[in-house]
RNA sequence: GCCCGCGUGGUGAAAUGGUAGACACAUGAGACUUAAAAUCUCCCGGCCGUAUGGCCGUGCCGGUUCGAGUCCGGCCGCGGGCACCA
């Protein structure tokens, strides 16, 4: 019988549907595994991402419920943002229209992958059930406090009249219409996630199944520092303005200061750019570069001297500069800094370029006092002498003279330590229509209200087109009109949506219970509560995980979830992107102009479009709808079928890792599925009575390959789990073993194999007598007493170098080992009568003879 | 620019500080076949050598250690994130 996947995989799903194995339901006798993959945008194509991603989140659903576990494995859609409108503009349609038929075409994509998801619990973000509940916590984190309005600046394209996204704006221009992007200013809706700064960092640590990386990256993103806040008294600036509140961490140099700069958004900036021309130019031009630190980071350092001057707080003789500077953020500190340049390299290029003072405060220990030709920054923990101190010890290490320093400060009345975080406020306000309205009315009357709950959802008018550019909700007159729930006078409706980040900061929590009337139903929540496992992209490590533990605990605030629910993702596992070479060819503005790899040949001289049209191939980078480096997993399922994609994404390479995806391989691994069937059926044709040479090898075998495969995919190795399953495989080939052996090995073997390709397994299972369904068999478990080995091998290094080896009982105590090798020829010959001076045995792992 | 990660054969990779290259892919050689495909077997880091074997080898430079792909310091290259891409 050939192995026919089209055939089996489809027979299998149905059998799955119909006994209802993965739909998850509450059992107080079992205990429950919750495991989450990211979900995915709605783009309407699945790609080698998802299934990656799927494919793992599959094989720890299937291995835990066969190992006793009530799962849950739920699938969903992140269906609001921007591309929709997108492809509205481009190709007309509505983004309603065009976002549930993609999510209809995606789940027809994935199911055949034979995922063990409990589809029932499926909704989308754009559903109007799922985002009216998200609109009931919005009010009811504005009941708590946890809402505010402010001023924030956004990339605005003076052409196109509309706000871009950072994304959208490329060298400055916008993406679209070319033309210079404006920084402008709106009254925004904002999360007070810094309110939970230091808490979302103190639990850092106890998340203690998460990467490392990940963690450490969120805490320098969250940022606390301590520093010294302290004034400089201002000479000859306008009235108001006879302090300048600066904020530092490094006091300890404060005697090395040779200016101040502040933020073109600094209210001293604003008000000098009222009343002088150059300072409005100059600050103009600042406004120039886009809202994004990136953008900020790298752009040139540039400042203005206003001609104000501040005097040093220990020195009121000393006077330096204000100068406003381009790389000053206002959200960070007071706005303002002061410049040294001698202990940090920006402050030295702003200094060497305008010709300021660069005073040494410490250098390295044992040195003099020289002319630098860059910033000393040394380790914060490495002493150096400090040469102008004025707190502590002469020669300390500077987190030591920073203490010492807001010490000395605070007790001559200059200044006082504060703690502060790198972490903003949460900007949620979007000048979009494909998003999750903000629930508010604004009243002439009664200011700005919350909508009445019983009006929720505030559903998304259809009646919208977008011909023109901007916020359609802006421009719907029915729409925005309505009445104050306050007072029933007339108002107007908030056109701003939420940013999509919203929605994936609680989907996890509403799949405990997708249809409930509130946004989660207690009991459901607590008992399914938390996800045991998570698995997305690197890509998330920051933002959509820091929004996700800031909404759990808003969420605990308003009473959406128990206190247990904070840190909502008990384990996270960041798998690696699939990534692939970029292709692009010049657009008529020498633009690039990104182009799918189905549409590229590779020929002699690089690569083309199929006209001809030359290629551009550029870096292997993330696959990404917006550079179109893509590549469809359908065509792969359709030639080889799910078993073999599922297979081959999890062989190989390790899951953290990135890979790139090559066309090569799938067939492959469809040859080595089809050899496994084969064996499968050899066996199951086997006569009786024949072979019986072995079995207990092979049970041997069996329980060591039980105990791999176990461990790899307990530890995220699947790619080793996997060539555990070829060796054993291998072994079971070759093997002479009694047809009752045999058989049992090769259901093992299916057992072992089903998290990965489940279908086969399950057609195994079923040919060699496997009882039900083997996606609810139990999980077959090693015999320790089948592990132990007897003799072990032995290396023997002389000098670190390997030499020899010698085989020995696997308990032999090392004394008896020292007198095998001291005796061995080949060590004996080695040493050629040269005295040993240590002889290091390493119990069961080598032996090194140093000479 | 700042934060984080990664770098091992032709390729994907493996290796609690303990025999570098398990397991695969590709190439090559062979068996079967009239032939091809399929299947099976063998070789497969480099150099020297008939071989036992020897020397070199995990991006580069240096350090710690009896022993370093693994730990530490400094570089180089690539990737991710940088708050309005999802």
């Amino acid at each position: 019988m050939p192995y026919e996947p089209a055939n089996i995989e489809a027979r299998w799903q149905e059998a799955w549907d119909k006994a209802g194995v993965f739909t998850a339901r509450r059992d107080a006798d079992k205990p429950k595994y919750y495991v989450l993959e990211m979900f995915p945008y709605p783009s309407g194509r699945i790609h080698m991402g998802h299934v990656r991603n799927y494919t793992m989140g599959d094989v720890v659903a299937r291995y835990k419920a066969s190992a006793g576990f009530n799962v849950l494995h739920p699938m969903g859609w992140d269906a609001f943002g921007m591309p929709a409108e997108n492809a509205a503009m481009e190709r007309g349609g509505h983004p309603k229209d065009w976002t549930y038929s993609n999510i209809a075409d995606m789940r027809g994509q994935m199911k055949p992958l034979g995922l063990s998801i409990d589809w029932s619990r499926e909704f989308a973000t754009c559903d109007p059930e799922y985002y009216g509940q998200q609109q009931a916590m919005f009010i009811d984190m504005m009941g708590k406090g946890l809402v505010y309005r402010k001023n924030a600046v956004v990339n605005w394209d003076p052409v196109d009249m509309t706000v871009l996204a950072n994304e959208q704006v490329i060298d400055g221009k916008g993406w679209r219409s070319g033309a210079a992007v404006e920084r402008r200013e709106l009254t925004q809706w904002f999360f007070k996630i810094s309110d939970y700064s230091g808490e979302l960092l103190e639990a850092l640590d106890g998340l203690k199944d998460w990467p490392e990386k990940v963690r450490l990256m969120q805490a320098n993103w969250i940022g606390k520092s301590r520093g010294l806040q302290f004034a400089f008294s201002t000479v000859d600036a306008p009235g108001g303005f006879d302090r300048i509140e600066v904020y530092t961490t490094r006091p300890d140099t404060l005697l090395g200061a040779s200016f101040v700069a502040i933020s073109p958004d600094h209210p001293l900036a604003r008000h000098l750019e009222r009343h002088d021309p150059k300072v409005a130019d100059f600050v103009a031009d600042c406004r120039k570069i886009g809202t994004s630190e990136e953008a900020l980071e790298k752009a040139e350092k540039k400042g203005f001297d206003t001609g104000i001057r501040v005097r040093h707080p220990f020195d009121t003789a000393w006077e330096m500069p204000v100068y406003i500077a381009n790389f000053v953020l206002m959200e960070y500190g007071t706005g303002a800094i002061f410049g040294c340049p001698a202990h940090d390299q920006r402050d030295f290029d702003f200094a060497t370029k305008y010709g300021l003072p660069i005073p040494s405060v410490f250098i390295p220990e044992g040195t003099e006092e020289a002319t630098l030709t860059e910033a000393f920054v040394p380790p914060k923990t490495e002493k150096v002498r400090y040469i102008r101190g004025f707190a502590g010890d002469e020669v300390q290490a500077g987190a030591e003279a920073v203490d010492t320093a807001i010490e000395f400060c605070e007790s001559k009345a200059v200044g006082h330590g504060v703690i502060n975080y790198r972490l903003r406020d949460w900007g949620v306000s979007r000048q979009r229509y494909w998003g999750c309205p903000i629930p508010v009315i604004h009243c002439e009357a009664c200011g700005v209200v919350p909508e009445a709950k019983e009006n929720l959802p505030i559903e998304l008018p259809y009646d919208v087109t977008f011909d023109i550019p901007g916020n359609p909700l802006d421009r719907h007159p029915t729409w925005r009109n309505c009445a104050c729930p306050k007072c029933g006078a007339a108002a107007r409706r908030e056109t701003d949506t939420m940013d999509t980040f919203v929605d994936s900061s609680w989907y996890y929590a509403r799949f405990t219970s997708p249809h409930a009337a509130t946004p989660t139903d207690a009991e459901d929540a607590d008992y399914w509560m938390n996800v045991d496992q998570y698995i997305g992209g690197v890509e998330h490590a920051i933002l959509h995980l820091l929004y996700s533990r800031f909404f759990a605990r808003a969420m605990y605030k308003t009473g959406h979830l128990p206190a247990k629910a904070i840190e909502p993702f008990k384990a996270l596992f960041t798998q690696g992107m699939v990534t692939h070479e970029t292709y692009a060819t010049k657009g008529a503005d020498g633009r690039p102009v990104w182009q799918m790899p189905e549409d590229v040949m590779k020929i002699d001289s690089g690569a083309a479009l199929r006209d001809g049209t030359p290629v551009e191939v550029g870096p292997i980078i993330k696959m990404s709808k917006s550079k179109k480096n893509v590549v469809d997993p359908m065509n792969i399922i359709a030639t080889y079928g799910a078993d073999t994609a599922r297979w081959f994404v999890m062989s190989d390479s390790p899951p953290e890792r990135d890979v790139e995806w090559t066309a090569s391989g799938a067939e492959a691994t469809a040859k080595h599925l089809a050899r496994v069937w084969a064996l499968c059926d050899r066996i199951g044709t086997m006569e009786e009575a024949a072979g019986g040479e072995g079995d207990d090898d092979l049970a041997r075998a069996t329980h060591r390959a039980i105990a791999d495969v176990t461990a790899g995919i307990e530890g995220f190795a699947f790619n080793k789990a996997i060539a555990k399953l070829y060796e054993f495989t291998n072994t079971l080939g070759k093997s002479k073993a009694g047809k009752a052996a045999m058989s049992s090995s090769m259901r093992v073997l299916a057992q072992l194999m089903s998290p990965m390709v489940p279908h086969l397994a399950e057609d195994i299972w079923a040919h060699l007598g496997g009882i039900g369904l083997i996606a609810q068999a139990p999980w077959p478990v090693a015999d320790p007493a089948m592990l132990v080995q007897d003799t072990i091998t032995l290396p023997i290094q002389i000098n670190g170098k390997r030499r020899a080896e010698i085989s020995v009982p696997a308990d032999m105590p090392a004394s008896e080992v020292e007198k095998i090798v001291l005796a061995d020829d080949a060590v004996v010959k080695f040493l050629a009568g040269q005295p040993v001076k240590k002889l290091i045995v390493v119990p069961g792992r080598i032996v090194n003879v140093v000479i």
